[in-house]
DNA sequence: TTACATTAACTGACTCGTCAGTTAAGAGAA
DNA sequence: TTCTCTTAACTGACGAGTCAGTTAATGTAA
């Protein structure tokens, strides 16, 4: 018999099918929102089949926001800073990584909603796995400042914690407004771009309002 | 009948009680797995009386968080800037703000977790309560910014809109990481006091990473 | 090359607890 | 004797998870 090659719509395995169904509708509609039912139909199988993959709903949200985090980490990890340099070198290798994550985050604007807004209200085994992903996020950041101090480029502060705190507040609640608007849309689009939006957050986390 | 002087809470009417009791549950377990047998329970009375105060479970949320915006822009509206001064004095001043914000935040944490966590995930009509709020927390600030434009104590920028922006994603950020930490649990403490964490926030606020 | 066996993948009707909202009957006041 | 407020018991829908059975592919032995 031939061997066609088949499309990899069909071949990617029902597991992912229903994995990439079920993230948009979780951002879009939310968790609780969200019913099997309307999982299966994306994904155009019957329930029964849902249940041969995942052993339960909440184990589906928790297997997608933690393959999920190892993408996120990815991208911060990538962001390291090597050498020291000028104010403006840190502005621009900061926005630099901003970029990086503001673009990521636009392609995986489902994902974000999940992390950053839908994965609130819902049970505490998926909440914690979020958390643990904003927990991730800021120790690659702390990472990343604490070179900064090292290399001389900061000011060392007595309190690095609190700093680190201040800063990925920032990030979030910044990535979050770009992507998703006040209103917590999916489908809104910012008027800035995401470089533009990463410089501007770049200058105001090293000058802060000052440093126009 | 011998009319003792009754206890503020008995004295409170039932519409209040099972607000507050709402609150409460509301912000710690969520809306969805809030029951309205939790709430009646809270209260001290049956399912039919609920009904009797309040048309729905979702009117119940949603008279929660407009009631609890209007507290919120009272807070911000009393901190206009009045006068020109020096970088230091923009920073006291902010600090002055942040730290009525955060302490309003701290005695009401309830509402403040349902305005900044547990109102997510929810049905649209209380989502769009909770993002109201937000528009209009952010618009407070707007008015604030521009005056300090105004008066010359911030350089203009090109776009006010993006500044304040950024500006509110980082108060609203911090002010979530302070009051619920990285787990979001209603009960953390911070071992930063409310002023304290003002002083920092509203430091980088002006002066950035660099402004130790 | 037919008959039988095994298994992974899939189906969809069903169950069964849960929960928002209803109702009918009354208590106390005025 | 009507109005406000309260109750306990009820209803009906909904949705996560189950299960008895189907299908198609592959194996295997006469």
């Amino acid at each position: 018999m031939l061997s066609l090659p088949i499309s990899p719509d069909q071949d990617q395995n029902r597991r992912q099918q229903l994995m990439k169904g079920a993230l948009e509708l979780f951002a879009r509609k939310g968790y609780h929102s969200t019913k099997i039912s309307d999982v299966v139909k994306s994904a155009g199988v019957s329930q029964g089949t849902f249940y041969w993959y995942f052993p339960s709903k909440e184990k589906l949200a928790i297997d997608l926001i933690e393959e999920g985090r190892e993408k996120l980490r990815k991208v911060i990890e990538q962001g390291y800073r090597k050498h020291a340099g000028t104010v403006d070198d840190m502005i621009h290798s900061s926005a630099r990584l901003l970029t990086d994550l503001f673009e990521f985050a636009d392609e995986n604007r489902y994902l974000m909603a999940l992390l950053l807004i839908k994965g609130q209200g819902t049970d505490p085994p998926v909440q914690e796995a979020v958390s643990q992903t904003w927990i991730a996020f800021e120790e690659a950041f702390k990472v990343n400042v604490a070179r900064a101090i090292e290399l001389g480029m900061l000011p060392g502060s007595k309190d690095l914690n609190i700093r680190v705190n201040i800063l990925v507040a920032l990030f979030t609640g910044v990535l979050s407004k770009w992507l998703f608007g006040p209103m917590h849309d999916v489908d809104f689009q910012s008027p800035y771009t995401s470089s533009e939006m990463a410089e501007e957050t770049a200058r105001f986390e090293i000058r802060g309002l000052l440093g126009s």
